[in-house]
DNA sequence: GTCCATTAGTACGAACAAATT
DNA sequence: TAATTTGTTCGTACTAATGGA
């Protein structure tokens, strides 16, 4: 007879107790194939419990196929199931989520908005209400475009805050920008090309290298994409930061908006217009949209984790008519659709005029922060240092004169504990690295007066150090 | 001058009237490339506004490349910004969320959970509460792996509830089994392949052609996947749903689950193990998850859409420890990571035990029905329906003697009603297709009882009249 | 917040039918 | 035929947790 130890103590239930040891003892050939276990009464005597406790676990080893029972005849081993002693995971290790994110006495990190501010507070209660009066079908699987309703307060928005030509049908909400990308590299063939600007974006880099699209990069000047050097090979896509370009800030002037739209319809091409942070604009209204001078050549992407948060992973997309279907089935098979709850809140912020308002008061802070940025670093570089891209957004670009950003300076200031990014690092080829590495790009989004204050000391520090 | 409407009543701002008014008249050529605008005095008293009212929107127009002003010389018109006439969007065409599913008077889809019975009550509450004391850093960008505490969460409860070997770093947070699928079939390279079970759920079918996977499928008896007809061309991923296996029902048992791994691994290749419904089963405890036998073989994927609702998106992989970083990268890609609020709730949600007792009070309703749909069939069809796979789950198959269910008779049912899908939809071949053509499988999650009634009424007049 | 009735989970015991040796 | 074994269905008891007043 086998022997078990049985605990009455733990928590365990005892079928469950029984069960893991005879299952034990079949993997480990303890109990031969085909060999007889013993009856659920002479078990259930031997070990002191109700019968009905063996007889559960003998089912539970039937359903998964490790014993089978005849009636009247008994229970047997089945065939086949010797196995190799199992290796238990060895002892899980600590982790958490801080681990992530590397601590930096000071981050000049591009791309995330004040996180202290963050309505959520407000965003919760409307959480709360739109879950309490949710009809169940709501909870359903529901259309790969996402919710209608915010669908249309984000149709509504765009056309007036962005100048964009949209309607609910075209927009595709997404798990964020990086999505949209990810979705959009679906349309390149393994043969076909995309444009981008050169420097860029690490995100959309990422994206097209990980998804193996080829790239060619276009020169930029001080307009932004220099559009007569598009190449005639025609590109499937172009990716485009033309309100705020990023990292140098920018704005695209409308007649190489217009170039570019004409090259596209020539080459049946596809402008993918990245606009990440243009609601952020401190002189003047935000840029409008390329969007708007044509609706089919250009694909807008739109995102709200600088608007928002990042953690909220929403973001969306401006389809051209012709590309619906392609990316409806795009985005169903990447995960079906985003998730709704937050959707329903996000079109009810949206709705209220809750979002503009949160924007409106987040521009002034935003163009505080940038004031007290640029003024402590001209403070301490003088007319030495060049500031430019300053006009909106979440970041700018400053050329420090005389001072060039290679790999060992770059690591001296992140020893210092200050994280910031040189411009150079963004770029595709040697000599624009070279034509750019004077330039620190400062996010200031999610500093305060005082990071703002110790980091550009800390920089000065290291910087003249340097020179 | 440029005669200009302006409206003083409208929400609008006159300067954003002008603008658009100007804008407009350089883009169709009224106002010539080069041409010279009237200066800011002269049009502020033409249209009887403010001066600073028509300097705002010059320096819009200019920031955006429409003009160039030069200090003292006046504004100009750009070169290169005549365009065409804008085609305006075409009326907006009416929409919302319920289009996208058509409506039956009883739907026995399957995979829909009892959306009535979804605890969004206590789900707000705990959003509510986790929002309240978040930090801000959480709002951040997460480990694209997803939030620590609810990996822990959910490593405990699999070691617990489906004997699985996890620790949380193996854990990867996704936005449901649909993108789990789609992160794995980058696994798979173009001359590589797939091997699947016939029949197959259309997920996974579906998520396999849109990747241009190859697939080869495996013949089933009454046991599951044969593991005798494994081809020797040793295969990329084995897709499998060992505990239900779908649509069948059938449970994979220990002793090809064993050959399976091995196979696996002689051919070095990983078993993907879809473990879409396990947690309700209706005697005994589930079956035990096949990544029990070989954590390293075996990629276990899960899903919160039908223990929760499918509207959350969320569900998650435990991935060996070789593929992790394949996978982190993947997901990174395809969006960063999940949403975060919505995992912190899980994970308290899990952490509480509210997720167990949830499964165990939705088990007991589901077996209630399952008991109803079977008890209906067998009053109208009595012993001329065979009824299998429904030992779990939320679904089962019914096999009708006599009866074969081609395209117009599926027609039929659907024109009176009822959804239903028959189970040769899902068969690959021929062959298959003709074995299971009596076969229909009824999904029960989100039915009540008088859906059954009525569904089973109707199948029954539109059979016994095909008959 | 507290108390109380209810419910769910686990374990036990007993009985009987059906199949097997 | 008798003894043994599984399959099935009751009822009871104890405990912990839950939900409502």
């Amino acid at each position: 007879m086998i022997h078990i130890n049985i605990d009455r103590k733990t928590s365990c239930s005892l079928s469950r107790q029984i069960y893991d040891a005879l299952k034990e003892a079949i993997l480990f050939g303890t109990i031969q194939p085909g060999e007889k276990l013993p009856s659920t009464r002479e078990l259930a005597k031997y070990l002191n419990v109700a019968r009905n406790v063996v007889i559960e676990c003998y089912e539970q080893l039937a359903a998964e196929g490790y014993v089978y029972s005849k009636n009247g005849a008994g229970t047997y081993a089945c065939d086949g199931v010797r196995f190799h002693p199992l290796e238990k995971d060895t002892a899980a290790k600590g982790g958490s989520n801080e681990k992530y994110s590397p601590q930096y006495e000071v981050s000049f990190r591009t791309g995330i908005p004040d996180l202290a501010e963050i309505p959520i507070k407000r965003w919760a209660q409307i959480y709360q209400r739109i879950a309490l009066d949710i009809k169940p079908s709501q909870l359903d699987y529901q259309d790969p475009f996402g919710d209608y309703r915010l669908r249309t307060q984000l149709s509504l928005y765009l056309n007036r805050a962005r100048g964009a030509q949209t309607a609910p049908k075209n927009i595709l909400i997404t798990n964020g920008a990086a999505q949209s990308f990810h979705l959009l590299c679906g349309l390149i063939a393994q043969n076909e090309y995309a444009l981008v600007e050169n420097p860029l974006s690490f995100g959309i880099l990422h994206t097209l290298c990980a998804n193996s699209v080829n790239m060619e990069p276009i020169y930029m000047d001080e307009q932004g994409m220099v559009t007569a050097a598009l190449p005639d090979k025609p590109p499937k896509l172009i990716f485009t930061t033309p309100s705020h370009q990023f990292p140098t800030g920018v704005i695209l002037p409308a007649g190489r908006r217009i170039e570019m739209i004409k090259y596209a319809r020539r080459q049946n091409a596809y402008i993918v217009e990245d606009d990440y942070d243009s609601e952020f604009r401190f002189d003047g209204s935000p840029i409008q949209s390329m969007q708007f001078l044509d609706p089919q050549r250009v694909i807008y992407v739109g995102t709200f984790s600088k608007t928002l948060m990042p953690a909220l992973r929403l973001g969306y997309m401006v389809v051209p008519d012709e590309l619906c279907e392609k990316m409806r089935e795009a985005k169903y098979v990447a995960d079906l659709h985003s998730p709704i709850l937050e959707q329903l809140v996000l079109g009810d912020f949206l709705e209220r005029g809750l979002f503009e308002r949160h924007i409106r008061k987040m521009r002034k802070l935003y163009l505080k922060k940038r004031n007290a940025l640029v003024g402590s670093l001209r403070q301490s570089f003088g007319e030495r240092v060049k500031i430019s891209g300053a006009e909106a957004g979440l970041h700018f670009i400053a050329a420090f004169e005389g001072v060039h950003f290679h790999e060992g300076l770059m690591k001296k200031i992140e020893e210092n504990g200050v994280q910031i990014s040189a411009v150079s690092q963004h770029c595709l080829s040697e000599k624009t690295k070279s034509q750019y590495d004077q330039g620190l790009i400062f996010g200031y989004g999610n500093t305060t007066m005082e990071d703002i204050d110790r980091g550009v000391k800390i920089l000065s520090r290291v910087i003249k150090g340097e020179r």
